[in-house]
DNA sequence: ATGGTCGCGCAGCGA
C-alpha cells in the first residue's frame, strides 16, 4: 500500500489538474490532502472518482480544509476530533478507514510566532491530536490499541502537514531558525507525544540521518532552487505498518513548474502482505 | 539591497 500526503495549498484551478496528474503517475492507494481551501461543495470529488478514487473532504471554505482519497475503499469517515471534546472550528483533521488502515489527514496549526496565542493553540492542538489517535478506535479492528505491541493492535496512519520539523537535519540551516516556530523544544515535544502512542516517522526510518530531504520550500527568494526547505510533512505509521515499510520518497518534481504548491507530496510504500496479524483485533 | 511569493479575493492578512 502506497500511503501519501500532500499539502496542496488550495485545491482550485490548475492545482486540481496537478493533483490529478500526480495521482495518475504515482498511483498511491491513499492520499491525504491538506489546505484544500475550498468548501465541501467545491471539492472536486467527481474528478477524483473518475481517476479511481473515493474521497472524504472536511472543508470550511477559504482556509484550511483536509481530505483523504483512497482506491482501496473508504469507510467510517470522521471530521475533526473524536476525543469527546468540543468541535474544532477549523477544518484540520479528517479520519477514515482505507483498506484496513485507519488513516488521518492532519493540518497542524502554523503557530505564527513563538509565544503568540496561535503558538499555544498549536501546542494544545497537538495534544488533542494525541488524544484523538488514542480515542478513535473503530469497530472493525482498524483503530488503535494503546499498547502497540499488544495483540491485534490496529493499523494506523497519521499523515499530513505537522508544521514541525522533527530534527535539525530536517532544516536547510538550523541557525536560520533560531527563535522561530517549527523547531522549538516545545513543538518537538508535542510531536513526540503524538508519536509516543507508538507511531513512527516512516519516511525518516527509510533515510536515517540523511540531510536535505525537504517537503516544503518558501515561494520567496528562490528557496526551492537553493534547496532551502524543511521537512514538515510526515507519514506516521503504527508499528506493524512501519515494520513493513519498503520505500519512501518525496516527489520534488511536483514542486517544479507552473503553479506548484509550496509543498511536495511524500509517500511511503508498505508491504501489507507482510504485515503481521497479531491475533484478535477486537473480536 | 535586510526584501523576495504565493493564496484568497479585491485589501491585506496568513503562510
Amino acid at each position: 500500500m502506497r500511503i501519501a500526503t500532500w499539502n496542496v495549498n488550495a485545491l482550485t484551478g490548475e492545482r486540481i489538474e496537478r493533483v490529478l496528474a500526480w495521482l495518475d503517475m504515482a498511483r498511491p492507494h491513499v492520499l491525504c490532502l491538506q489546505e484544500t481551501k475550498v468548501s465541501d461543495d467545491a471539492f472536486p470529488a467527481l474528478d477524483f472518482h473518475a481517476h479511481g478514487y473515493d474521497s472524504v473532504h472536511h472543508g470550511q471554505g477559504r482556509w484550511n480544509g483536509v481530505a483523504i482519497l483512497s482506491r482501496v475503499g473508504l469507510d467510517d469517515p470522521v471530521a475533526g476530533f473524536a476525543d469527546g471534546g468540543p468541535p474544532d472550528p477549523e477544518a484540520r483533521l479528517v479520519t477514515a478507514t482505507c483498506g484496513g488502515v485507519r488513516v488521518s489527514s492532519v493540518y497542524v496549526p502554523n503557530g505564527r510566532a513563538v509565544g503568540h496565542e496561535q503558538y499555544h493553540h498549536k501546542l494544545r492542538w497537538l495534544a488533542r491530536l494525541r488524544a484523538h489517535v488514542l480515542a478513535d478506535v473503530r469497530p472493525e479492528g482498524t483503530g488503535w490499541l494503546p499498547d502497540p505491541d499488544g495483540p491485534g493492535g490496529g493499523l494506523r496512519a497519521v499523515c499530513g502537514d505537522f508544521n514541525v520539523a522533527p530534527e535539525d537535519i530536517d532544516l536547510w540551516d538550523p541557525a536560520a531558525f533560531e527563535g522561530a516556530t517549527h523547531v522549538t523544544p516545545e513543538e518537538r515535544a508535542a510531536l513526540a507525544e503524538v508519536m509516543a502512542t507508538g507511531l513512527r516517522d516512516a519516511f525518516r526510518e527509510q533515510h536515517p540521518g540523511a540531510p536535505k530531504l525537504f517537503s516544503w520550500w518558501d515561494y520567496r527568494a528562490g528557496a526551492f532552487h537553493k534547496h532551502q526547505g524543511m521537512r514538515i510533512d510526515l507519514v506516521l505509521l503504527s508499528p506493524r505498518l512501519a515494520d513493513q515499510a519498503r520505500c519512501a520518497l518525496i516527489d520534488r518534481n511536483a514542486r517544479k513548474g507552473r503553479k506548484p504548491s509550496d509543498h511536495a507530496p511524500v509517500f511511503v510504500d508498505v508491504d501489507l502482505s507482510a504485515v503481521s496479524h497479531g491475533g484478535d483485533a477486537r473480536g
